[in-house]
DNA sequence: CTAGTCACG
DNA sequence: ACGTACGTGACTAGT
């Protein structure tokens, strides 16, 4: 008795579970997998874990796959569609059918019956069960021979109840769960329970008097005024919600026990499954493996090994160094306390060769000096492999080492590969491209597979993705380095000052505010904003957000007139703006003993190709307003030897669009050097370009915006002011006069809906698998995103040409002048006084023959001792 | 941890 | 009928 052992799987559940804990994965094709590969990872660790002579799967039929709540959460968060969710269970099914694993729905119950009855069944023909699941609701469930495995924190952990641990856990019998659901209620599967009653209050209330009748025979004894009214108003829904929550378990199935055992699975249908679902791990598995039974064709064991080995001195690591064969290269991972590499101090180093992975404990007591590295580190000769090769270069720059022979760089591949991919972390690239669940990995394991993972990149990877890698972004990640080694002086005393002007604005008009509200409040707040504008003043609500008023710009600039207190809070906002996000926080993050800030620049996260800058972006220091163009004047040079200077792109977006497009109208007006938007007037408000007056420029120009971000008449309606209609009038005028991006704007969306993904000249790759959405609303994010991708691209790949040759040109200069930053279509470089006029003629030439495109690329270039202070150069 | 707001290209 | 300009990051309040 008991020898056999059916494994009872709740299929909703665990691919719910699953696809909340697994960031959201997506084929090429636009399948959404990650439910999928979480619940075959799960049913794989159960499987091995316990062994089961039998399995079942079961599904709810008459639920949603999905509550209510959670749907909103969902999404807020993910941008997925209910149809992705579900298709996942139809993928799951059609897997399950391939692996011969049975399954069962029936119309009118939910999973749970199904187990519930199949438990009670297995019981009486002598078997063991074990219940897989995500949620709790079938603890009631569990006996002597009926034990519940459920997953925790996601997917990474798992709880195994049986009757002790249910007492130890709820204080209660199994059976008796379902008297606590009575009065606790469960919102997730809509049974209400008592109001005012959660589990504590369940808890105590079934451990005294053991269920609903005993409970309500002795109301009188219970104390809580409030909680007695609450039971005995509510005692018909506590009654109903113990039915609702008890599992049925005597449902009139069909199958016998030993239908549901353990079967070979069918590699045929499997393989062509597996690779649609593109889940190599389990390909490789499939073709690789001997395989001793079907699960094992799912199976994918987690390697955790192998392990680190500690070396401690210096004979040791030569020792070691020595077994390295050169060609082979080595990869490296450098671990720091604080992930930033100019604060954070080195705690472990990894290094893996071949199978090996060896550890250096590089804390104070580890005693490993980081020198004796220094000969592998700056070694040309020695192929190096890193994740995110720029944070350990900027690391070891600080402590003098030149890290060289950077040969491979898995984050940068993923990026070229995908730029949507999120994750900066070794971790989850590891786990994405392996397809292994790497929560539990070891770091020393994942480092041993930097090489895997750059091998199969490299299998996989179209040619011109390998060359925008190899000739472009990896180069490039060795200037940002450097860039970001070398930081940008901020003088402190200047931010201070300006903090204490602003300090003392802001309390001005703060106190004028409170006095035309009539009541004190915090003005940061929105939601009090909301509140003072709209209900107190009684000023007329124009725009809602989700949770309330809008108070934003745009709405207090349409209640402009209305009220004397709008300007004052207009002005509190943009001084708080600047007094918190720059003039305060900008000086936290001066290192204190150089007076240099050191941002890094993100080179794998944009979706386009651009460039990202944190700790501190110095990518959105203010400009367009004067009062908070000053804080640039806190951004000085290194001394009286140095100036800043800038040097940027005219219209570089612009002139992108006419290259890829190649509309005549738009490359006659580049190369001629008329002023874009002074034409794009004149074409379409139809008048000579002399009698072009500055309103028609304007819309011109916001058209030409339009065009950019991938325009509708709505977008256009607001950012000119101009109604919907005749903004729509200005497009349709504006695709005539332009004839070729007409035509580009219709090539590129069908090239996406094609191909899946749009392109830029460096063939960059974005897929937008949206373009062949459904949902309308969907689809045309997609089709703007197809349309401005390519453009913003571009632009982004011309300005990194010219950083490599920029670059280049000023080392083999020999020159001292370097670069600092790259704001998109700006160079910003600290230039040596006696070199200005050699490094303004390089950067300019470098910058303008970036690319040659079918339009003259135009800079324009300043200089100063601070960013504020610039004068013309040329 | 999210939403709202606002700084930049 | 829907509800939109593209791409970012940081700060604050409030759950």
């Amino acid at each position: 008795m008991f020898d056999k052992k059916i494994m009872l799987i709740d299929g909703n559940s665990l691919l719910y579970r699953a696809f909340y804990a697994l960031p959201l994965l997506q084929t090429r094709e636009g399948i959404y997998t990650n439910g999928v590969y979480g619940f075959l990872t799960m049913l794989n660790r159960a499987t091995r874990e316990l062994q089961p002579t039998h399995i079942v799967v079961a599904f709810d039929k008459d639920r949603k796959t999905f509550r209510n709540d959670t749907y909103s959460d969902y999404k807020a968060n993910r941008s997925a569609t209910p149809d992705e969710l579900s298709g996942q269970f139809q993928i799951i099914r059609e897997v399950l059918a391939a692996l011969n694993i049975n399954y069962i729905e029936m119309q009118g119950y939910e999973a749970d019956d199904i187990i519930g009855t199949l438990s009670l069944n297995a019981e009486a023909a002598g078997m063991e069960s074990i219940i897989v699941t995500g949620d709790g609701d079938s603890l009631q469930l569990v006996s002597e021979h009926t034990r519940v495995y459920m997953t925790k924190k996601g997917i990474s952990e798992i709880e195994v109840y049986d009757p002790a641990k249910v007492l130890e856990k709820w204080e209660v019998k199994p059976a008796q769960m379902i008297e606590i659901k009575a009065l606790m209620g469960d919102s997730s599967d809509n049974i209400p329970g008592v109001p005012g009653i959660g589990p504590k209050t369940a808890i105590k209330l079934i451990k005294e008097y053991g269920n609903l009748e005993k409970l309500y025979e002795n109301l009188d004894k219970i104390k809580g005024k409030k909680l007695v009214e609450n039971l005995a108003e509510h005692k018909t829904q506590a009654f109903m919600s113990r039915e609702l929550a008890t599992i049925v378990r005597d449902m009139n199935l069909e199958g016998q026990m030993d239908d549901y055992q353990v079967q070979e699975a069918n590699p045929a249908e499997l393989r062509p499954l597996y690779q649609r679902l593109q889940f190599n791990n389990f390909l490789n598995a499939l073709q690789e493996s001997r395989p001793t039974s079907d699960l094992a064709l799912v199976l994918n064991p987690i390697e955790v090994g192998p392990d680190a080995r500690e070396l401690n001195s210096e004979e040791e690591l030569k020792i070691v160094l020595r077994s390295f064969e050169a060609v082979e290269g080595v990869t490296i991972n450098i671990e720091t306390d604080y992930r930033h590499p100019m604060w954070g101090k080195i705690q472990k180093i990894y290094l893996a060769y071949r199978k090996e992975v060896f550890y250096l404990d590089m804390s104070e007591k580890g005693g490993f000096k980081l020198d004796w590295l220094k000969p592998l580190l700056e070694d040309e000769a020695i192929p190096k492999y890193l994740h995110n090769a720029k944070f350990a270069q900027v690391v070891l720059l600080r402590h003098g080492i030149q890290l060289r022979g950077i040969k491979g760089d898995t984050l940068l591949f993923t990026y070229v590969l995908d730029p949507s991919f999120q994750s900066e972390e070794l971790r989850a690239t590891v786990g994405h491209h392996l397809q292994v669940d790497t929560s539990s990995s070891s770091t020393a394991y994942l480092v041993s597979q930097i090489r895997t993972v750059y091998t199969l990149l490299e299998a996989q990877g179209a040619p011109e993705l390998k060359s925008l890698l190899d000739d472009i972004e990896l180069p490039l990640s060795d200037i940002l380095g450097m860039m970001e080694f070398c930081g940008v002086k901020v003088d402190k005393k200047i931010l201070l000052s300006i903090a204490g002007e602003l300090g003392e604005r802001i309390a001005r008009a703060e106190i004028k505010i409170q006095e035309l509200a009539g009541s004190s409040f915090n003005i940061n707040s929105p939601k009090q904003l909301g509140k003072v504008l709209f209900e107190d003043l009684g000023l007329k609500t124009a725009k809602k957000t989700k949770s309330g008023y809008s108070t934003g710009q745009e709405v207090l600039e349409g209640l402009y007139g209305e009220h004397e207190i709008i300007a004052y809070i207009m002005e509190h906002r943009q001084l708080s703006k600047l007094k918190s996000t720059y003039a305060d926080a900008l000086q936290n993050l001066i290192q204190p003993d150089t007076g240099r800030v050191h941002t890094i620049f993100k080179q794998a996260i944009t979706a386009t190709g651009r460039l990202s800058s944190v700790e501190p972006n110095l990518q959105n220091i203010p400009i367009r307003m004067e009062e908070g163009r000053r804080i640039r004047k806190a951004f000085v040079a290194a001394d009286k030897e140095w100036l800043i200077f800038s040097a940027d792109y005219s219209q570089i977006d612009l002139r992108s669009l006419a290259h890829i497009s190649g509309d005549e109208i738009l490359i006659d007006t580049f190369k001629k050097g008329i002023d874009i938007h002074t034409r794009t007037a004149s074409e379409i408000f139809d008048v000579p370009l002399e009698k072009v007056d500055n309103e028609l420029r304007r819309r011109a120009k916001a058209v030409n915006f339009g065009i950019i971000y991938g325009i509708s008449d709505f977008g256009l309606a607001r950012g000119t002011g101009v109604s919907r209609k005749e903004a729509g009038r200005y497009i349709q005028e504006y695709l005539d006069s332009y004839p070729g991006v007409k035509q580009y704007m219709e090539d590129v969306v069908q090239f996406g809906i094609e191909k899946g993904y749009v392109e830029t000249i460096l063939k960059r790759r974005r897929y937008l698998p949206d373009l062949r959405a459904k949902n309308k609303m969907v689809q045309s994010f997609a089709r703007r995103m197809a349309l401005n991708t390519p453009i913003q691209g571009t632009s982004a790949d011309i300005i990194k040409l010219a950083m490599l040759k920029v670059a280049a040109e000023l080392k083999a200069r020999q020159l001292k002048s370097r670069l600092l930053l790259q704001v998109h279509d700006d160079l910003v470089l600290e230039v040596r006084k006696d070199e200005l006029e050699e490094v303004a003629y390089l950067v300019k030439n470098c910058m303008e023959s970036a690319y040659t495109l079918k339009v003259p690329l135009i800079v324009s270039m300043k200089a100063g001792p601070n960013w504020y202070d610039m004068q013309n150069w040329e």
